[in-house]
DNA sequence: TCTTGACCTGTCAGTGATGGAAGTTCTAGC
DNA sequence: GCTAGAACTTCCATCACTGACAGGTCAAGA
């Protein structure tokens, strides 16, 4: 549902084809809201029929070029200001770890390994993209607020998958796969949170 | 599609009813992974034909309990170990981020400063469940790493919220709406990661 | 000229998600 | 006996997503 604003919105900073829009999520946008071409195109014949953006050019190639109406313009306010952002949780990795006692301690153990790269390495990617995102129009600027958000959560995710980790080594050793586990040096439950 | 493993996944733990399932979706899945009614019972209806669960119990109200069956742990450690998290990012609130631009400032400010509170309540509401969810068996041990996750993310928006705000104050402040902006006080940009 | 490949737009079938409405059966209280 | 409501399931219309398919046009080079 929120694809529609996604479009919106790019074509409020400039009027653009579809396949411009699909590069725009491959490089920019995918990161916070992914998109494939058959949404993209039938997003923009929905949009076309009601009213919130008309073709404005046709170039080479049937290329057509879309720009935002007023009637697009007035939605996407009302979208940025009067609707709740929806936050239906779905986390696959989290459910994952809802279940990892139905593994061996040894592949659960892998599991949350691999979560800790993983986390690493989109860590590392973003990074890499701050360097690069460096523009100063207000598309940029938010943009780097949004990649901003993406490094603390991949660097929080990589913390939490080394304790998570951590956890189910000593789970193994300390309660193996009876009733209560052996008490000890098990201060550190949770960390503190501030 | 992982709302089959989710089902799955409980079922691996003790049989129960759609409507039993339902109760563990509201108390703590939830969090992580959410599901309506029709889905349920729909996912239940599905995966009885596949052979992966069956009714072991007709009870009152036509109560039907669902048991996993061989085939149906086979294909939950299957998705266990071996099928990648999907990581597809859907992010409604930082697709709005990236069109913050459309605002003016004030409201692009009461934005953040919502999303603020919104993860403050978040975070809150999560460390009440700590208090809570102490069970001592495996599903509630590898539900508190869920939790933990959730804390540290909830705690990591928050902050982020409160620097990409003032990161808006600043930037209605020094460039305003047009071209480059006012230098100064701005060595800040984005706050160590390390 | 011919080929290769990038550019650019679309359609369709299958599947799952959403949300609401409805219906039956049991329990408890009057 | 009657009612209210909780327990429990099922159906349906609509919409979103996926992945594949099926084009047609231009530019540059062999």
């Amino acid at each position: 549902m929120s694809l529609r604003h996604a479009v919106l919105g790019l074509l409020a900073d400039r009027p653009a084809s579809g396949y411009d829009l699909l590069k725009t999520f491959a490089i920019s946008l995918g990161n916070v809201w992914s998109a494939t071409q058959s949404q993209v195109y039938t997003e923009l014949g929905r949009l076309a029929d009601s009213g919130q953006v008309t073709v404005t050019a046709e170039g080479a190639r049937g290329r057509k070029e879309y720009a935002i109406t007023e009637s697009g313009r007035a939605e996407l306010h009302r979208w940025l200001t009067r609707v709740e952002p929806n936050r239906t949780p779905r986390n696959d990795t989290l459910l994952r770890v809802f279940f990892l006692g139905l593994l061996k301690p040894a592949e659960a153990e892998a599991f949350m390994r691999r979560e800790a790269e993983t986390a690493a390495a989109h860590h590392k990617e973003l990074a890499a993209l701050t360097t690069v995102a460096a523009g100063q129009d207000s598309f940029s600027a938010h943009g780097r607020l949004a990649l901003e958000w993406g490094l603390r959560v991949t660097a929080a995710q990589h913390e939490w998958a080394l304790w998570a980790e951590q956890q189910i080594v000593d789970r193994a050793a300390g309660g193996g796969g009876g009733g209560g586990h052996g008490g000890g040096d098990e201060d550190e439950d949770v960390p503190a949170q501030g």
